[in-house]
RNA sequence: GCGGGUGUAGCUCAGUUGGUUAGAGCGCCGGCCUGUCACGCCGGAGGUCGCGGGUUCAAGUCCCGUCACUCGCGCCA
């Protein structure tokens, strides 16, 4: 018989009866009634419970096994009567009768329970990771992450990308994170950087011309953290291709977004490709967001014009005080009841707002302070405009679009939950396009990238050379699941004179262009091949196909 | 860097208006229990209330400072 094991934790089945078996793991957990103890033993693959009673010599050994001891456990494997089976476990309609102790190592106390999910702090499960990635359910996340990284791998490759490694210790390059030094021993006083991205590396590969590169790529940046956002290290599906079009890149990734997201959906439904494809500004102005979780149905609206002049002199005042004033109405099917608009109306001022108007709709007619103001006129009008009917409600927001947008679109998620609009189980895909090449520095009064600088500005140079800056969009775009940014990616600008232009507009010089990203430029200069890319991220694709936000 | 929240037993948390000996569940230790599977029952140990200062007859509770964690903003080409 092997030493440690002759089936996994996981392997016995009822055909295994009457057979000598011998299984090593953790002690999951114990349950002593005097006479007779049942251990959980526990594995990679699965419990199996065994069982020892007062009648053998062994059984003040195994009462007095620590929780999370790893031990080996001899004996026969029975079949479990009728009202003892656990259909819960897959092993649950046999046992192990323990003939055979040996304690492979022994567990002190353990700082906090192993075979239980409760939350514990991150201080705590980083401080003992290996305890903490023995519960089920982490242990079972990383598995999952695993198999994501094995599917993206394979599928990328069947779509003819190469998969390179590019340099861990490279060059400083300032673009926007702050990166992570490590000091270099031969030139004491000097520092290598870790990469933020692989960015200037595949761009180079394209130069190289490689056409379709890919990689599990390590990047780190050395920003906070945020709830969905580790600080230090991530990993990203980095990819680029040559001689592609916007819509080339969106068919390359589609695909493997779909086929990895069905792979391990179990059951949710996955929205098909080619994904719905928003314009930036329709984003905003549609869900007040450039990441729209598209499970929730609502889009808004604008209601300007309705408000422009109207008795509902707060917003009327509000619209003829400032050229850049709007009215935005979320629409909220079904949520046609004072009490539902008066709870919003609560929620928004815990948010700080002064409110959050609203008309609801019943017996034909919009009820509520707003359209008492309105009139019934414009207020029907809305109504028609919307598409609503009695049992529905609107909510107005009113102030400058980029001051009211996170509100907004909070309010937004917040009605679609609150109305069980909002759809779970599923995984639904979009691009978000056109985002502007520049925007307007509020404090300084000067243009700046609104994004990266190494996209291709849409009308190339022209448009640079004749377009008002802010007017002019980039070929960005960003692919989002459920509210939550999966990646930015980008058509690059591969023209050093376009990249001049640009930069220069910005403000830059051409020296200084020059001097911080020489090494790409001058790559330029020697044949480079339009193209573009994306870069999904791994973390955030293996969190929401566990559904742990 | 800025703002909010939290910090009490090994872990998760409660602790009223400042008032006598700071509690519960889980875990740990001991006892009972031969069919449980989050087994059940009885008992016990375990506390510098994050740290420092202040107000007060009296501080876990109020005030100031500080540290850690956390959420958000900034940041994230």
């Amino acid at each position: 018989m092997h030493d440690y094991r002759t089936h996994t934790c996981g392997a016995l089945r009822l055909a295994d009866a009457g057979q000598p078996a011998r299984l090593s793991g953790w002690v999951h957990r114990k349950r002593d009634h005097g006479q007779l103890l049942f251990v959980d033993l526990r594995d990679h693959y699965g419990i199996t419970q065994c069982v020892i009673d007062v009648s053998s010599s062994l059984f003040a050994a195994a009462d007095a096994l620590r929780l999370e001891s790893v031990v080996t456990l001899t004996g026969k494997v029975v079949a479990r009567s009728e009202d003892t089976v656990n259909p819960n476990l897959p092993t649950g309609e046999v046992e192990l009768t323990i003939a055979e102790i040996t304690v492979q190592s022994s567990a002190d106390p353990l700082p906090f329970p192993v075979n239980t999910d409760a939350e514990y702090p991150e201080e705590m499960r980083l401080a003992y990771r290996y305890l903490d990635l023995r519960r089920e359910g982490v242990h079972a996340h990383i598995m999952l992450r695993s198999k994501v990284i094995a599917s993206i791998r394979q599928r990328m490759m069947a779509q003819g990308f190469t998969e390179f490694q590019t340099p861990i210790l490279t060059a400083d390059s300032p673009e926007g994170a702050r990166p992570y030094y490590v000091p270099s021993r031969l030139h004491p006083g000097q520092f290598y950087a870790l990469p933020q991205a692989p960015q200037q590396f595949k761009q180079l590969l394209m130069v190289a011309g490689f056409d379709r590169y890919f990689q599990i790529a390590p990047c780190f940046r050395d920003e906070a953290s945020r709830a969905d956002r580790s600080p230090g290290e991530f990993y990203q599906l980095d990819l680029e291709m040559s001689f592609v079009t916007q819509e080339d890149v969106f068919a390359a990734v589609e695909p493997v977004m779909v086929g990895v997201f069905e792979e391990f959906a179990e059951g949710r439904a996955v929205s098909p490709a080619p994904f719905r494809r928003i314009a930036y500004a329709d984003a905003m102005l549609g869900y007040a967001s450039d990441k729209p979780d598209l499970r929730n149905p609502i889009v808004m609206r604008d209601a300007t014009e309705s408000f422009r002049g109207s008795g509902f002199r707060i917003f009327a005042g509000m619209i003829d005080a400032d050229p850049n004033v709007r009215v935005r109405a979320i629409p909220a099917p079904g949520g046609g009841s004072r009490a539902f608009c008066d709870r919003m109306n609560s929620w928004a001022q815990e948010e700080g707002q002064p409110g959050l108007g609203y008309i609801f709709f019943r017996d034909g007619e919009g009820a509520g302070p707003v359209a008492r103001n309105l009139g019934p006129e414009r207020t029907e009008a809305l109504r028609a405009a919307l598409g609503l009917k009695d049992g529905d409600a609107v909510f107005f927001v009113c102030g400058v679009p980029k001051v009211f947008a996170q509100f907004a679109s909070a309010a937004r998620l917040r009605i679609g939950t609150e109305l069980g609009l909002t759809q779970k189980d599923r995984f639904e895909f979009c691009w978000i396009t056109d985002f502007p090449m520049y925007e307007l520095d509020e404090e300084t009064g000067r243009i700046d990238f609104s994004h990266n600088p190494f996209s291709m500005p849409q009308g190339g140079l022209e448009a640079l050379e004749t377009k008002d800056p802010l007017t002019i969009n980039a070929f960005q775009y960003d692919i989002v699941c459920n509210g939550i940014e999966l990646s930015s990616g980008a058509i690059r600008n591969h023209r050093p004179d376009i990249m001049y232009k640009a930069f220069g507009i910005a403000g830059y010089s051409a020296a200084e262009v020059e001097a911080r990203f020489g090494g790409m430029l001058s790559a330029f200069k020697f044949g480079a091949p339009p193209h573009g890319g994306s870069a999904p991220g791994i973390d955030r694709i293996v969190m929401l196909l566990a559904d742990t936000p």
